[in-house]
This record gives structure tokens, C-alpha cells and sequence, in this order.
DNA sequence: GATGAATGAGCATTCATTCAT
DNA sequence: AATGAATGAATGCTCATTCAT
């Protein structure tokens, strides 16, 4: 966890550095960022770094928790939805949106990517945590659409949400490597197309 | 790609060689991974490692490659008996391969399982014609199958092989994290009844 | 020295800080320790640290006199008997003193160690002084010694004085080691049972 | 211990580095000496210190050896000289040499003199070792001399060898003090004279 | 006077790669 | 072709001290 002093420091600075941490984030694992290359792009001394937090992998693990964060924000509002509809509906809705907060903040999505490829047996604590975080409010969305006799009574809530989870990590990762060119929009569409294909294969999975 | 050099050696010190390697990548990534520890396993002189190779990157994707054929000729028997079965049954079985592969050569399996995390706008060749060669095996079986009426007509194979591909992995991923401990047996077992599930899903979702 | 707003400090606060520099010098030599754990150990700000003080040589310094004063007092009271006793008795029991001073205040006695390993050519004009404090007290007691007759008239004074304050400093040395363990009685018997045996050489060799 | 790379240098180059270690320790406590240090006197590049050593402390334990080794080599001759002679007269010469040794090899005494004042509970095993040695020599001297009869034979030789050590380093350390002035011959004398004091009360306290 | 953040020099160490033998 | 020493850039990190509030 970061010190308390970096708490205590001004919006726009500690931005700053979260900003340029973020950026050495998503271009690199957590093996081959660098507190070099971080405190360079902050234009922080590499000493304050030091007075901030434990070390790389302390700032690290922040980040991981604090773009979290951001990602459940954003899809939190459509995630709520499932109360008052079909859960596919949902759960297409949900998809769209993470593809889009790929395009809208892609380095965020970088990040959570990577995130998403740590082994299951990672001894980071807050890897662990977060990708817990994810498949739990997922796991949450298709129990309440199994209570309501939506999906198939006879499967295990739990592989549902493991094919979905890994389906959609997929998806994020093939999205970031065309996101990566510029006619953004066109490539959008065919996106969300690939989208549909995948969601119409797990419907018919799942589906009562 | 290794010099000529590599390729002369007696096949015993070769052999040290390629293990040193697997034994250094099945523990680390590409970035972690060191000459220094390769050499040293392999118990060859330093400035050797560079006749036979152009660096670290150089013997990586050998290796990567060299996994691969292995992990092919492990699973293609299976594979081929899609011509006179059920593409279910065999996907089924497929999977169960897979599983035993992992269990069998957890040091291969892992530095499949790396191949199969790495992004897909990689920008190493080897690394995109490997993740292409077990797509293109898997999507040959899918595209007979739909063929022989098996599976909805209305369903993009290519989208097909994609979500089995992202399942196995997440599947072969978790099977590493739990083997790594020791009652094999029954976790073997419970891990095959996972994959059932995974494939009771997936069957029902792409099933005409 | 320190500055005043050191001895405007309200007492509990000033020993808060003289005890933890004694802790942290009983462990450390001025080369390794650090201002950072004197302060975090006091439970003081950083800035106030050099408030006080000029920076570590000063608060060494400062302390090496403090600790010097205590031991002092400490054997005090036992070498003034040299008035009216055999200066062999009184030297006998000196040692036994200064071995109880170690048991009773390993920390201090760690200091005083130190500073009785400091070179001879030290630059520190605080070290040299407290050096030779030591040695004057001994000096004092001998020469008068030697003035009642008890001891032999050809030996110069302060060459005596060396070899009883080498032989002295080893000894505590020693005790400090000893003194770690345990069974810390029969330990403490056992090093004055050595302090005797070395006491009947110095004697022998001292007396007319 | 050094790597067998340091051992196969060729001995201008070997020497040239173990010279810049002993400037360095001569200079500095290990904890004061720096990797930096070393290799700017020696003259090699960073790296190749690295190649020869595990680090400071294997190249500071090395020096150790190297310069014990030495000493022993200078003093061995005269110690040897008890068999044939009144023990005393040899300690005598013993003392004096070693305060020649001082004086002719400074840089090497002042090695040995530090590890003369590392605490009998060092962790070092070299540095306990090194002590060792050097007390076992003087032991079986002092054994030999009590056996003939020189010595009352009620002193227990261990800790006879206990204050002959402890006031031989204390003389070491002066010596040293005193050598960093010019008037080196006249000091020299005056050394000597005291080392004629220190024994003769020695010899009272210890001869039968 | 109290505070605690800012600073950057300094350190040990690792490493891939080159090069001389 | 085999060898293994030479090289120096790069890294993470600590620390005493200064400075602004």
C-alpha cells in the first residue's frame, strides 16, 4: 500500500504520477516496468518515488486496484439492469460496454488485460482480489438470471461464469490488438459484431 | 531462428540444451528468463550460448516452436478421429487430452500456456504462427463438423474456434495452479468433471 | 553539541530521544546507524531531529558522553576506596563492578565498548576526551597506589594503566558475547572466576 | 570466497586489485568500504569485480586471509624461537616484531588491527577463524614456556594468552597512531622502550 | 519551533553481449 | 568452433540533509 504521504499530496501531482504510472503499466508487466521509467515521466525526483510507496511492485498493486475501480464504475450502472430484464439482454449489454471502455481507455484496458492473464495461483494478494472482484459481480448477474428460470437449471453457476469470464478476456485482447490501428470506427463495428457471434453461441449454452 | 551450429551439435548436448531452456521458460517469461541461467543449467560456456543462438529472444522462440510440435503430435491422434465421430465426442476427448498433457508435462503445458496468454498483436512471428497453427487444427475439426450437419449452420466457426480456444486455455491455466499440489489423483478427476461441464455449455451453445 | 532547543525539551521527550539513539548505537557503529532509525524509534519528525541536532556525528557524540558520565558514576563509588584499601582489592573489585555494570546495562556497556575500540588517532575530540577520562580515573587510583607503597616503584603509571585498561576492555568484550545466552548466572560466575585469574597476573606483575 | 576467474588472472592484475582492497580496508570498516572504491583504485570495470567476487564481504574476508597469512609469515620465525630460549626473551622479540611489522606494512596492520577489535561474537567465521590463529600461536608458546617451567605453572595459560593479546593489540593501535607522523625513527625508539615497560610487568606477573 | 515532504547523490548488483585467445 | 573474461549500462533502493509551510 502507498504511504500516506503520497495521500496527503495535491490532486494534480499525485495524478501526475498515477498517470505516469498507468503508462508504464500498460506497456509493460510488472517484471519489466521500471521505477526509472516512471519517475521520469512524472518529473519526480526518484527519491519522493521512494517516499510514496514500498517499490514498484507497491505502486503496482495500487494501480491495479485503483483501475479496477474505474472498470467496475463504468460497467457497474449497466450490470444493475439485470433486476428488471432478460439476463442475455444484460449480459450483451455488458459485453458491448467493456468493449467500449477498451476503446475509450484503452491503456486502463491494458492494464486490466493483464490483470486478467495472471495465473490463477498468483501469490499477489491483490491480483488475486481483483480477479475475484470481476467474476464475482459477473456470478452474481447469472445466479439471479438462473433464479428467474432464465438459464438452464442443470448448470453450475460457477463453469457458466468461468467460460463467460474467459470469453470475454479474450475478446478484450483481440480488441486492444485492432484498436491499435486507426480506422477506429469500421473496426468498432466489426467488433461489436464478433460480439453478437460469441453472445449468440453462449445464449444457446445457457439458455433454458 | 538458432545457427547452423546449434543444429551440429551431438543430439545429448543439444538435448541438455533444449531442456536447460524449457526447465529456465516453463519458470519464467520471455522478460524474467535469463542466458545466465540457461548456460548455467545447461552447463555449457557462456560465449557457446552465442554461437548457437542470436540471444535470449532467439532460443525462446525456438523453444516455443519446438513445444509446440510436441503438443500437436500429443493431441493430433484425437483430433483426427473427427472424420468417423461426433465433433463432440472428439472435442470432448480433445480437451481430456489436453488436460492430460498438462499433467503428464507441466513444464511443456507451461510454456504453452504462456504462448497461448500472449497478446494478440505479439509482435514476435513465431509466437502468431504458433497461436495460428492450434487454431487453424481446432477450426478444421469445427468447420468438418458443421459440414456433417453437427453443429448450427448458422454459427461463424471462426467465432467458435475462438471462444474454445479462450476455454481450454482458462481451463489449462487452472489445471497447472491445481496440480501443483499433491493428492494429483483426485484433483485430476475433479478437474475432468469441470471440463465436462465447460463442454456440456459449449455443446448445447453451438449443437444444431 | 547539540543545540538548546535539545534541553528545552520537556524531560520525558529529551529521554524518549537519548533512549532510542542508545538503542539504536548499542546495535550500530556511527557508520551504521542511521538518523532514520533514531528518529522513527524516537517517534520524532524528521525535521525536529535536526532541530536538535546537527546531524549523527553530533547525537553520537552527545550520547558517548552521556553513557560515559553513568559508567562513571557507576564505578565511582568503588574506586574511591583506593584511600583506604590495598589498590589490588580495589581494582579487583572495580572489575567485578565494571562486569556488573555490563550485565545490569548491556546497552550502555555496548557503547562504552565502542568507544574503547576507537582508534587511538581518532578525529572525534569527544571520543578522545572520554578515552582519556577513563584512563585518568584508572591512572589516579594506581598513582596513588604507588605512592602507599603497594606498588612496584619502577613501573611507569600510565604503562600499567594501558595494560589494565586493554585487559579490561577485552574483558567486557567478552562478557558482552557471553552475556547474550541464557543461562545468565552461572555465565556471570563464570566470568569473574576469569576476571580473578586475569587479576592475579596484573597483580603479580604490579606489586613490589 | 573468490571465483576461480579472480585466480586465474594474471598475478600484475590479481595484485593490483587485492592492493586497492587494502587501500580500501586499510581506510574503511567493511562497512564503510565500497564496491566503487575498489574497483576505481584497481582500475577494472565495474563488472569484472562482480566476476572475481560474490561481493564486498568475499572480497573483504579474502583480505582477511591474505593479510593473516602474511603477518603470521613475518612473526613465524621468531615465535619459533621458544624451543631453544627463555620464553620471555622470545615474546620480547615477538612484541617487537610485530611492532616493526606495523611500522614497515601499515596498511597491513591497520587490517589486522581492525580485525583484532571485532567483537569475540563476530558471525564472520573468517574473522573468528583469522583470531583464532592468531591466539593459538601465542598459546602454544605460552604452553611451551610453562612446560619448561618458565611460567608459574597456577596461571591458566588461556588467559595469560587473553592480556598478552589484548595488550599487544592495544600497542598495535597506538603504534599506529603514533606512525602517521614524520618524526617516524625517534617515535620508533620511543614505541619500543614502551613495549620494554608493558613486558616487564608481563613478565612479573607470569614468571614462576 | 514543529513538521514532514523534496531532493539527488550514492550504493550494490545483474545482465546481455562482445571479444580475445 | 570453443571458451570464458571484459565490459559498462541499467536497475532498485537508501540516506542525510534541506526547505517550505
Amino acid at each position: 500500500m502507498p504511504h500516506q504521504t503520497f495521500f496527503n499530496l495535491d490532486t494534480a501531482k499525485r495524478e501526475k504520477i498515477i498517470n505516469a504510472a498507468i503508462d508504464e503499466f500498460a506497456e509493460n508487466t510488472l517484471e519489466t516496468a521500471s521505477v526509472a521509467a516512471i519517475v521520469s515521466k512524472a518529473g519526480i525526483p526518484r527519491g519522493s518515488f521512494y517516499q510514496y510507496f514500498d517499490g514498484l511492485e507497491d505502486i503496482y498493486e495500487f494501480i491495479i486496484e485503483y483501475i479496477g475501480e474505474k472498470k467496475l464504475e463504468y460497467l457497474a450502472p449497466t450490470m444493475k439492469k439485470v433486476d428488471a430484464n432478460d439476463p442475455f439482454d444484460v449480459l450483451r449489454e455488458t459485453y458491448k460496454t467493456a468493449v467500449k471502455f477498451t476503446r475509450d481507455q484503452p491503456k486502463y484496458a491494458a492494464i486490466t488485460n493483464q490483470v486478467s492473464k495472471e495465473s490463477e495461483n498468483t501469490k499477489s494478494a491483490i491480483i488475486k482480489r481483483q480477479k475475484e472482484k470481476g467474476r464475482a459481480a459477473l456470478e452474481q448477474m447469472l445466479k439471479k438470471g438462473q433464479e428467474k428460470g432464465f438459464i438452464d437449471k442443470s448448470i453450475d453457476i460457477k463453469v457458466a461464469t468461468f467460460i463467460i469470464t474467459a470469453s470475454n478476456a479474450a475478446l478484450i485482447d483481440y480488441t486492444l490488438g485492432q484498436l491499435d490501428e486507426k480506422d477506429l470506427d469500421s473496426k468498432f463495428d466489426y467488433i461489436l459484431e464478433q460480439v453478437n457471434q460469441v453472445l449468440y453461441i453462449l445464449e444457446n449454452g445457457l439458455r433454458r
